[in-house]
DNA sequence: TTACTTGTTTACAAATATACGAACTAATGA
DNA sequence: TCATTAGTTCGTATATTTGTAAACAAGTAA
C-alpha cells in the first residue's frame, strides 16, 4: 500500500489553521511580531486557551517565538504562512460570490 | 467587540483540507475529475467514510461534483484550491528543511 | 527574600470529528 | 418487475479538539 505519512504531514500543517482563533491570530500577525499580551488584548480569548492555540500553531511550524524579558513575541515562521491563509481566504470569497449568484437567480 | 464571523467562515474552509484523507483526495483531483468509484479504489478508504469525507469538501465549498448516470464525478471546486492545497505543502517543506539544519548542527 | 508580572501547564468536562457496518436510495438492465 | 450497481445516510462507538479554572514557573524589581 501506498505510504500516507506525507498526506498525514500536510494534514497537519492545514489543522493548524483549522480554527477561528488561529486564523484572527495569523491575521494580527501577518506583517509584524506581537507579544502575548498583546494578542491577549486584541483577541480576548482567556489567557490559558490562547496559550494553547499559539502552542498547537509552534508545534505545527506556523509560528516561532522569542522570549525577551518576562514577554514572549509571536510571528509568522514565513511568508508561506501568509500566501497559504491568503488563499484560502480567496477559496472562501469564489464561494460567496457563487451563493450571491444563486440568490440572484431565486430572485 | 468584533465581529469574527469571518474568522469562523475561513477555518471552515481550512477545516476542509485538515484531514489526511481529504488531502489525499485533493492531491488526486489537481488535475482532473474522478468518480467516486475510482476514488475508492485509489484511497483504499471504506465507501461510507469516503462518501463522508466528500460530503464534507462539498459542503466547505471546495468540491463540486455532477452525477453521470450511475456514477457521481468530483472534482476542484476552482483552480485556487490547489494554490491552497500547494502553498500548504510548501510550509510543510519549510519546516522540514528547518528540522534538517537543527539535525546538522546536532551532529 | 517577597511580591508582582507574564505566560505555561495541568486536569478534566464538553463539544466535535471520525470510522464503519448496515440499511437505504437511485439509476440501469434483464 | 426483479436484480444489480453505485453511492448515500443512519446509528453509534471511539477519538480528538477545545475551553476553563487553578496551579505552577520564570523573570524582574523592591
Amino acid at each position: 500500500m501506498k505510504d500516507k505519512s506525507l498526506f498525514k504531514m500536510h494534514a497537519d500543517v492545514c489543522k493548524a489553521l483549522a480554527h477561528s482563533i488561529r486564523i484572527e491570530i495569523i491575521d494580527i500577525l501577518k506583517d509584524k511580531e506581537k507579544s502575548f499580551g498583546e494578542l491577549l488584548k486584541i483577541t480576548g480569548v482567556p489567557k490559558s486557551n490562547l496559550s494553547q492555540h499559539l502552542s498547537v500553531m509552534n508545534q505545527k511550524g506556523i509560528l516561532i517565538h522569542r522570549k525577551e524579558g518576562l514577554r514572549v513575541y509571536h510571528k509568522l515562521s514565513s511568508p508561506k504562512v501568509y500566501n497559504a491563509f491568503y488563499m484560502m481566504r480567496e477559496v472562501l470569497k469564489e464561494r460567496i460570490l457563487k451563493q450571491k449568484e444563486l440568490i440572484k437567480n431565486i430572485k
